[in-house]
DNA sequence: CGGTTAATTAACTTGATGGCTAAATATAGG
DNA sequence: CCTATATTTAGCCATCAAGTTAATTAACCG
């Protein structure tokens, strides 16, 4: 079981299947028999997809008579797009803040035949 | 494992070990010792870590003598921070592009076994 | 050659994931 | 009350994840 928040949105989206169930839901409120209704697996199965969406905090749930509606809660996401934009100047070529790291790089790179620690 | 190169990104993220690791490689090329140093864990652990993000194609990893110097590979994040790009207007108010976006989601839905690894 | 350092592989343990079927719970409605 | 529908829970199983220690490979160096 992960432990801290951003472990375990990545968690919850490295499967195919929970993602699709979160595609469907940025379309809007569903049930659990709309969620599983694309896939071939057993119902439960799906339970238990929103189960770990929802610990981590991916979908809310309400409640309607027997219906438990699902929804997408856009929080981690946003998380996660903020620990990605650490990265993001790796593949964007901005150069004004680009221009100390790949100098770096390069350095790193050039002392290569030196290292002896 | 993994099916989808997506899945294999988001696996290999889903870890506090190997975000640092990232974070680590994200200053220059560093060797497995030099990688492994922060942790308490075993190197043979931290090697493991490296195996995944590898096959995530997160790092990528030369030879120089003994030494096996570890580079981070952005590709994935950037494809990561594409996957994003469909949701992040969920928690920017911009519905303009709603149309757009709503097709995005479609596509990502029906495309349920992509491997162009 | 022999020894040291770097890193991986092997073998194993523990616990979690992801799927199933069958049973249980909750609610609506006749 | 009884039944149908919606969803979850309970067991069960196979596989995988993540760590360990011990052994192995690979390369440098005196």
């Amino acid at each position: 079981m992960s432990l801290d928040p951003l472990s375990n949105t990545l968690f919850a989206l490295a499967d195919p299947t929970r993602r699709a169930i979160l595609a469907r839901l940025a379309r809007g409120e569903a049930t659990v028999n709309e969620l599983a209704a694309p896939f071939e697996m057993s119902l439960p199965a799906v339970s238990k997809h929103l189960k770990v969406l929802e610990r981590a905090k991916l979908i809310s749930r309400s409640r309607n008579a027997q219906w438990r509606p699902c929804r997408l809660e856009p929080a981690p996401l946003k998380t996660l797009d903020g620990w990605l934009g650490d990265y993001r100047l790796l593949w964007e070529h901005r150069l004004d803040r680009l221009e100390d790291y790949l100098a770096t790089l390069q350095i790193e790179r050039d002392t290569k035949e030196e290292r002896n620690d």
